[in-house]
DNA sequence: TTGTACGCGTTATCAG
DNA sequence: CTGATAACGCGTACAA
């Protein structure tokens, strides 16, 4: 067994070609005669030559074939939610087409001990990176990206001037779903809010603390509820999940009277608050309508159809891809916004006349 | 604007020292005095320079920093399943510690098409693999990869010898939640298995078709339970979700008289099953008993803790990770077969005297 | 269609 | 603590 493993020269030798020959032979970039072809392909086989190495080839094209995604949550939790699997599903498909595969990183620029042990946007070697959700840290990583002229495209977040970002109208779609309700005559209206990026639990929410709300998605789409209702109170789940819109909707039909309808950011959290509407006896949509958010599908919430804002999530995520495709390309990837398609299911309905 | 990006020498010639100089001061790998530190940091600063490109350190050192998991099945598909998503924190948290980060790969081996679009094991630069659920195919890519002298690590799969595998004891594991049902009086059970592989639509399955069920995990699972009951009927899911948990108990709970137990080999599969069980009107656990597997948080389960098998995914990730860096090292990693720790929760009760 | 020549940007090694 | 040297393995103009 020979020390060093076989490389392309060596296989071009055994073949009595050049290099270059070798080498085209595996990239197929240039038509080679089916005679040398062969000899080549022989050569290698008797070496135990796989091909060219990923690495060197990777230095030599100057590209890596490989796009960074970074999350600002652990990613443990980041894939518990539905949207962002959609997204991730989109954007390998968006990469894949590129040739380039999807490598996960973790935003850990605010944790120092960690920062030295994981790979980083500074470290791997990546042609393209992906911020998703990230709100206003990785200042210095993205200098870097840019001094590297490394594309960077943003999902649902800011990353400053100069990166593309791929945005859901979220006011807008919001303010759809509220004008339902209201043309349907509710009045007391409650509306749980994701996550705000103020602390952890779940809580009510004063009404000043909510120009301080840090996360994009949830001011955006609190702005829609409140142009409709401007003064529903709102509950900030302590995550997008069902048992947390669960313990919110506990929390909003202990009032009394209780509201006749009720907005949630998140199609898992309308899940759950109408499973407290159900343990608190009352019916969907008869006494209490329920509106989501995202379109996805809820395993378990069958039979009820969500009234719900369809978000393009796969899309999303390809729209990064495609836009990472383009940059690398060298033409330049505008920001995107996309909108949502309303939908009705049967978790609204109009609003009981007031016995 | 210069044209070509500064690289370490040309800092090292700035800041009047050699290349290697410069090198150590951004690999840190040896001690530089704090006078040439400042005078290359200096150098580098004012040439725009970040430090060294990853994709040539990564030939140099014959280390990329990635390394590759591989999925059977559509990467969506694959974090919809909870223990997944388990497996994958504890992977990157295993990796992580060897500085390496996470590459996503989809296994299209048997999937011409994108073969070529798509990184593979062959093309990405990956320093070692990670298969998940790998059950008969990617021979050739192993082969591959053992000519390479890429480590590669298995988990809930088999790809031959010589590679380590991280399981759990499927069997064992299932025969205790039988044992337990059996031990309170049960007799008339139903099981709900999760894909058999043979075919894709939920369904009963033939007494005889379970010697063909080519997912190891199902097989297994299955096994344990047929060591106490072997003759209960079992209805085949067409996916681990509570949806087709669903679906399966209401199939289950149609005959008559209905069980009184049913083994589900998910929790997801489980929680389907006590959904279908309410809405038959039967109570949990009065009524019908439901045993779970995984040990997961079902969202939106509560008020029900399940009874089930808590297996340890997030350390099957870590082992698998722990694994790949031995082998790394030239040590060699050994096969490892992770247990269960049974929980009994309040869905399963003795059985009811038939009145 | 094939071969020649060169550099991609780094870092290990070892001597000073 | 610093510097000289020599790969790492390949792709691609360009010429033949």
């Amino acid at each position: 067994m020979r020390a060093r493993r076989a490389t392309i020269a060596d296989v071009a030798r055994a073949a009595g070609v050049s290099p270059s020959t070798a080498s085209v032979v595996f990239s197929g970039r240039t038509p080679v005669s089916d005679a040398t072809r062969q000899r080549v392909l022989a050569a290698a086989a008797e070496l135990g030559y796989t091909g060219p190495d990923p690495r060197a080839a990777s230095l030599r094209r100057g590209r890596s074939g490989i796009v960074g995604v970074v999350f600002d949550s652990p990613l443990s939790s980041a894939f518990l939610d539905p949207v962002t699997t959609q997204v991730m599903d989109g954007l390998t498909e968006g990469v894949a087409e590129l040739g380039a595969g999807v490598l996960l990183l973790r935003d850990n620029s605010k944790d120092p001990d960690l920062a030295d042990a994981q790979p980083t946007l500074m470290t791997a070697p990546i042609d393209a990176a992906v911020l998703i959700g990230c709100s206003t840290v990785m200042r210095e990583s993205l200098d870097v990206m840019r001094a590297r002229n490394i594309p960077v495209v943003v999902i649902e977040g800011d990353a400053g001037e100069g990166v593309p970002q791929i945005r859901l109208d979220n006011r807008e779609a919001q303010r759809q779903a509220a004008s339902h309700l209201a043309s349907l005559g509710h009045r007391r209206v409650a509306i749980v809010t994701l996550p705000s990026g103020l602390d952890s639990p779940g809580r009510w929410m004063e009404h000043a603390e909510e120009s301080r709300i840090s996360v994009d998605v949830t001011r955006d789409r609190l702005s829609g509820a409140r142009d409709v209702y401007p003064d529903a109170p709102a509950f900030a789940a302590a995550a997008s999940s069902i048992d947390e819109g669960f313990a919110a909707g506990r929390a909003i039909f202990a009032a009394r009277p209780h509201p006749t309808a009720v907005i949630a950011q998140s199609d898992l959290l309308a899940a759950g608050v109408i499973r407290a509407a159900e343990e608190a006896g009352l019916r969907v949509p008869d006494d209490v309508s329920v509106t989501g958010f995202d379109g996805v599908i809820v395993d378990g919430l069958a039979p009820y159809a969500l009234t719900t804002l369809i978000q393009p999530s796969t899309e999303k995520g390809r729209a990064a891809g495609d836009a990472v495709a383009a940059m690398l390309e060298g033409r330049d990837a505008a920001s995107l916004l996309f909108t949502c398609v309303f939908r009705e299911g049967n978790t609204t309905a109009p609003v009981a006349r007031e016995a």
